[in-house]
RNA sequence: GGGCGUAUAGCUCAGUUGGGAGAGCGCUUGCCUUACAAGCAAGUGGUCGGGGGUUCAAGUCCCUCUGCGCCCA
């Protein structure tokens, strides 16, 4: 067998992908007596490429899928991508803008067939990204948000709820984003605190009497003021209430009116009223029944209502100008810095502009309380647990859904308005004649849905509904969500009220919600910083196995992740670690005839312990697969792999698998290094699965397996019978001996190759037969010729020593040694075990610890004692001998 | 302003009913030992953020202070 002398990973993964894929294998079969395990992709944005995030994401949910797969349930990742209206929109009227044209120019009909044409030409980047990464999605599933049935399901939904009375249009102050000329929901808004001013100005009353001093973060809007209010209670300006003010630059004069409102101790206890701009005065607006006024348009440009001077400037240009006005005019009395929440649109980062529209609205509360109690009750669990508070306090709290969105690119919402008698037909087909007046006067909303408003059907929607099919039933609810925190309100809470709301189902039962990855000095990743890899380049350098594996080794459950090239060298090592095991263990087997029966096998001491280990890994790294702590099976796995199989197990094989004169050690060591290699890789496999199957499949050549591939082999049980406490122990006794071993010869700086003989006191019988039987670990692993082993026997002068649990190792170096730095490492040696002695000897002369803590806890300590004070006695003889 | 979280080795983090402080990386030293220098071997490194309390016993539970992060208004 020629085995690569280099791991090259990119022809096994493409190898290895296509063979999953031409199999099937990602495809599950409908079992109505087995209960299936199903995940939901958080749909990426259709013409997005892949970023680390996406990597750490889907690479989670990939683990689960395939440990699932393997454990012989029926396994479903639903894949497929969303239509990312704003983002998607933006970039084709970018293009647009480049060739000098707009969207206005070239119309509806043309921009929608434009962005087609662009999703046509990139749409399938991404999938096929995630596939460089390994994701086993069950391709043949793909859906995307608006292909024909999700188109249906979002209609059949938007008309469900209007019918139900739970989607409504309305005039209101919604956050929108000026670049990107459209409506956002709340949750689309980002804030973030940032250092502003607080003008103070002076508005004159109208009579001539003096003026009032307002304060304002934001002057420009000061052009669409209708009102000044005070708190009622505020003395300074009981008196006042009711006079009207000259408002500076228009030809308005506006009340002084009295709000609860209004904050006493702010600014100067007088704020300047603008409904059609703020969100607060709105409200104010409407309870004392003023004007709203509208000085910005769309694009955070003054309009003609904010008078001739200021018409046409952008809002910022505008703030300028008016302070100057202001200051030349004798009308601003002060400016201070203030720290002040400022929202920025979470695509564009634009300062969002609160602005009054018209726009729809779904009433979130009636949906809201089934999904608070799903969660409440357990159905639905999340983790890590506290992302339950964070879900709950939105909940309790949620406000209305801004759901249309001044764009083309989306699901046009099914509304008709008759011109004439103004009514209003929501319905799934096209409209040409009102329903009520019969006029043909009608057209068609041009606002389309909020993107989430159809992700949020994604649980059902994509497995056929509205239509009753067997995937449906089959199913849903699914199992695990896999996602990033910063969506439980966009999307998370969304779905669970959906599902509830139209099959009367949860979605899932668990979300697992993980943190972002960042940059090694912890900032985001971001594509202005340049901060961010690109995935694809780091599979074409070193494997997507070694891509996964270090991203998951590197992220604590729910906790962020950190990125940076060189955390990459954990995976790309790992992987190489295991390519060079496994080619030595093929060159050697290969040479050996015949594979025994289990039953046959000569099992020594580091058989039983390997296999002993193997087992406690397995029921460790079940759990941990079970319970979502990936980055612990990582650890779990690379430990025992590259510690226990390679550095001990194959290191001691290596005389047996030599020895021609012992057939039957011969076979057995051949057995159990194809064996833990095998279920190793299966244990390995939902973190590499490439290079697990490339290694298995081989195996599988010189030890017979009946699956056909790794992918769809059984992950292994734990024989809980092989897992034997004496024979690790014995084990780690010769591990510590050895290590004790050459510890003595780094001491002294003897060359690696160097033979040497050393002396062993030991403490009893049992001890003898175990150093005698195994002292060809020794041979090998500490290059000791003769081992000359006593039973309390005498101190070995001329030579350095280590002290092992009850016995003595001396290295005999006559003439060599440097008593005095042997001197100071047992000084050092004892200080420490005497301190520790002294810790244990107050517990146990301790009545109260006596009386209180448990019996097995007392019977830990007493031991202890007897092991550490045997220790220090040994270490005290022998310093004592080197005087 | 309200809420959530977090503080353990130089860095990133484990530490699951309270009972002998761990991993990976880094660092030091010696090795091209026939699978692997992307490697092997031996080491170094911590008043578990400060203070107080509960307990026989606290990294772990409670209170408080400080620092940092995130969400919401």
């Amino acid at each position: 067998m020629e085995i690569n002398k280099i791991y090259e990973p990119n022809k096994i993964e493409t190898k290895w992908y296509q063979e999953w894929t031409d199999k099937g294998y990602f495809t599950p079969e409908i079992d109505e007596s087995k209960k299936p395990f199903t995940v939901l992709i958080p749909p990426p944005n259709v013409t997005g490429i892949l970023h680390i995030g996406h990597v750490l994401n889907n690479t989670i949910q990939d683990v689960l899928i395939r440990y699932k797969r393997m454990t012989g349930v029926p396994t479903l990742w639903l894949p497929g991508t969303d239509h990312a209206g704003i983002a998607t929109q933006n970039v084709v009227e970018k293009k647009l803008q480049e060739e000098g044209s707009n969207r206005h120019e070239i119309g509806r009909q043309a921009l929608v067939e434009k962005i087609w044409e662009f999703k046509q030409e990139k749409g399938g980047r991404i999938i096929e990204q995630l596939k460089k990464l390994g994701c086993s999605c069950d391709w043949t599933k793909e859906r995307f948000t608006m292909d024909q049935g999700l188109s249906g399901a979002v209609k059949e939904v938007f008309i469900h709820l209007y019918n139900k009375g739970l989607i409504y249009r309305g005039k209101r102050i919604i956050n929108w984003c000026p670049r990107c000329v459209t409506a956002l929901a709340n949750d689309e808004v980002e804030h973030s605190d940032e250092s502003g001013k607080l003008w103070h100005i002076k508005y004159p009353f109208a009579d001539g009497t003096g003026h009032i001093e307002i304060a304002t973060t934001r002057p420009e809007t000061m052009l669409g003021d209708v009102a000044v209010a005070v708190n009622p209670e505020d003395e300074r300006y009981k008196d006042l209430i009711g006079k009207e003010l000259t408002l500076p630059y228009t030809a308005r004069t506006i009340p002084l009116i009295a709000d609860e409102y209004v904050d006493k101790d702010f600014g100067s206890g007088c704020v300047k009223i603008t409904p059609a701009h703020d969100p607060n005065d709105f409200e104010v607006g409407l309870r004392h029944n003023l004007a709203q006024i509208l000085v910005i348009d769309e694009h955070g440009v003054m309009n003609e209502t904010a008078g001739e001077d200021f018409l046409g400037l952008d809002r910022y240009e505008c703030r300028k100008k008016l302070i100057k006005k202001l200051e030349e005019d004798g009308l601003l009395i002060k400016t201070q810095d203030h720290q002040h929440a400022v929202g920025h649109c979470y695509r564009c980062d634009t300062v969002i502009e609160p602005y009054l529209s018209d726009q729809w609205f779904v009433s979130m509360k009636e949906l809201a309380e089934p999904a608070i109690e799903v969660v409440r009750n357990g159905q639905v669990k999340f983790q890590p647990e506290r992302w339950t508070k964070v879900y709950m306090h939105w909940m309790e709290n949620v406000r209305d859904w801004c759901i249309s969105r001044q764009i083309w690119w989306g699901h046009r919402i099914p509304a008709f308005y008759c011109d004439d008698c103004g009514e209003i037909m929501v319905t799934k087909d096209e409209v040409t004649e009102c329903s009520k007046c019969h006029s043909k006067n009608v057209r068609q909303e041009e606002d389309v849905l909020d993107t989430w408003f159809s992700s949020w059907l994604w649980p059902f929607s994509t497995l056929g509904w509205p239509e009753k099919t067997k995937e449906l039933d089959y199913f849903l609810p699914t199992n695990v969500l896999v996602t990033g925190h910063e969506i439980i309100y966009l999307w998370v809470a969304r779905m669970i009220m959906a599902t509830l709301e139209f099959e009367q189902k949860i979605p899932f039962d668990t979300v697992f919600l993980h943190g972002i990855v960042r940059d090694e000095i912890g900032r985001k990743m971001s594509k202005s910083l340049g901060n961010s890899p690109d995935p694809i380049h780091i599979i074409d350098e070193v494997g997507a196995d070694a891509l996964r594996f270090s991203i998951i080794f590197n992220t604590p459950k729910g906790q962020d992740s950190y990125y940076s090239d060189s955390l990459l060298e954990t995976g790309r090592n790992f992987a190489n670690k295991i390519w060079n095991a496994f080619r030595y263990i093929m060159m050697n087997v290969e040479k050996i005839e015949g594979l025994p029966n289990k039953a046959d096998l000569n099992l020594e001491l580091a058989d039983k312990w390997i296999y002993s280990r193997l087992n406690q890994v397995i029921t460790e790294v079940t759990d941990n697969y079970e319970n979502l702590r990936q980055n612990d099976a990582a650890q779990t796995l690379m430990q025992f792999i590259w510690n226990d199989y390679c550095s001990w197990y194959i290191e001691l094989s290596k005389d047996r698998i030599y020895d021609e004169n012992d057939k039957q050690g011969q076979l057995t060591a051949k057995f159990v290094l194809l064996d833990v290699l095998q279920q190793s890789m299966r244990l390995l496999h939902p973190l590499m699965p490439f290079i697990t199957e490339e290694v298995w499949q081989t195996v599988k050549e010189y030890f017979p397996m009946d699956e056909a591939a790794l992918i769809i082999a059984k992950f292994p049980l734990a024989d809980h019978s092989m897992i034997d406490a004496q024979i690790n122990d014995n084990m780690s006794f010769v591990q510590e001996t050895i290590t004790a071993i050459r510890n003595l010869r780094k001491q002294v700086n003897l060359s690696p190759a160097l033979e040497i003989d050393v002396t062993l006191n030991l403490a009893d019988e049992s001890q003898k037969e175990l150093f005698t039987a195994y002292q060809n670990y020794f041979a090998k692993l500490a290059k000791v010729t003769n081992m000359d082993i006593n039973i309390n026997g005498e101190k070995v002068a001329g030579a350095i020593a280590a002290v092992v649990r009850n016995i003595e190792i001396y290295l005999p170096l006559s003439g060599l040694v440097d008593l005095d730095k042997e001197r100071e490492k047992l000084e050092r040696q004892m200080e420490k075990l005497e301190n520790e002695l002294s810790g244990i000897e107050r517990k146990l002369s301790n009545n109260k610890f006596m009386q209180n803590a448990k019996p097995e806890v007392v019977q830990k300590e007493k031991e202890k004692f007897n092991e550490v004070k045997g220790k220090l006695d040994t270490m005290k003889e022998l310093y004592h001998s080197l005087k």
